[in-house]
DNA sequence: AATCTATCCAACCGCTCTCCA
DNA sequence: CTGGAGAGCGGTTGGATAGAT
């Protein structure tokens, strides 16, 4: 279709809302609704455009709306709500009561998007290091090692990244060296000659325990809160 | 202390969808 | 059936603030 903006007319304001703007969005609504946003604005008294106010009123405004940092369980949610969706926000918010799309969509690409690339990043790795280190133990095809992913449900990946980024902060705040996925790579090498991580993997997918080969990933990259608490193999 | 850079988030824009005459 | 009006949605922007240098 495409129309002209509704904020062209004259005079009317745009920008951040004062506290007064606010004030008299909240007593119109509370007293007659919002039936009608494009004709709200003039009833209310407001120099605002009726798109503005609607947003105003559901992103900020709202009596139920749930203000603050979200929940580990929300990011999860959110994850695995967006591995099945995409970026279909207001489904998302729908599931999320009293979060909104925006809300949403804002925490999505300034937070969760760089926690998914991160763990990707590090998957990868870390698998391209333990393929190599097979075939060489194993000099056999029908061997090659795993690959994660084989795990492909959304959710058990949303409460990884999220253990990850936990266990992240608290890396950082125990002063524990960086480390990333070659690190863990080898120090498994170094521990396991006789049996070998690309070995436990292999049971895992023989066996078909996608479960326990999740658990395995998430203790791997995120579960140790210090060197000494590394898994024993 | 001053300046620069990165991050966050409220708000805007433009498009699509839905309803109705 | 068609087209206009309003609502809703998703992408993007820009100002404010925090953190780094």
């Amino acid at each position: 279709m495409g129309r002209a903006p509704c904020c062209e007319k004259m005079g009317l304001k745009k920008g951040p809302w004062s506290s007064e703007e606010d004030q008299i969005l909240i007593s119109f609504i509370q007293q007659n609704g919002h039936g009608n946003w494009r004709a709200l604005p003039k009833l209310a008294g407001l120099l605002r455009c009726g798109k503005s106010c609607r947003l105003r009123w559901i992103n900020y405004l709202r009596p139920d709306i749930k203000r603050g940092n979200f929940s580990k369980e929300e990011e999860e949610t959110i994850i695995e709500l967006h591995q099945k969706l995409g970026n279909k926000w207001a489904a998302i918010a729908a599931k999320l009561p009293g979060r909104t799309d925006n809300e949403i969509k804002n925490v999505w690409h300034t937070h969760l998007k760089k926690k998914l690339k991160n763990y990707d990043q590090v998957k990868n790795e870390s698998n391209v290091k333990m393929q190599v280190e097979s075939e060489n133990r194993r000099n056999s095809p029908q061997h090659s090692t795993s690959e994660l992913s084989s795990v492909t449900d959304s959710s058990a990946k949303a409460k990884c990244v999220i253990k990850s980024e936990q266990n992240t902060e608290l890396s950082e705040s125990s002063k524990i060296p960086e480390i990333d996925a070659s690190f863990w790579s080898e120090e498994f090498t170094i521990n396991n000659q006789d049996k070998g991580v690309p070995g436990i993997i292999e049971e895992f997918q023989e066996s078909g325990n996608v479960d326990a080969e999740m658990d395995f990933w998430c203790n791997l990259f995120s579960g140790a809160e210090d060197f000494k608490d590394l898994p024993e193999f």
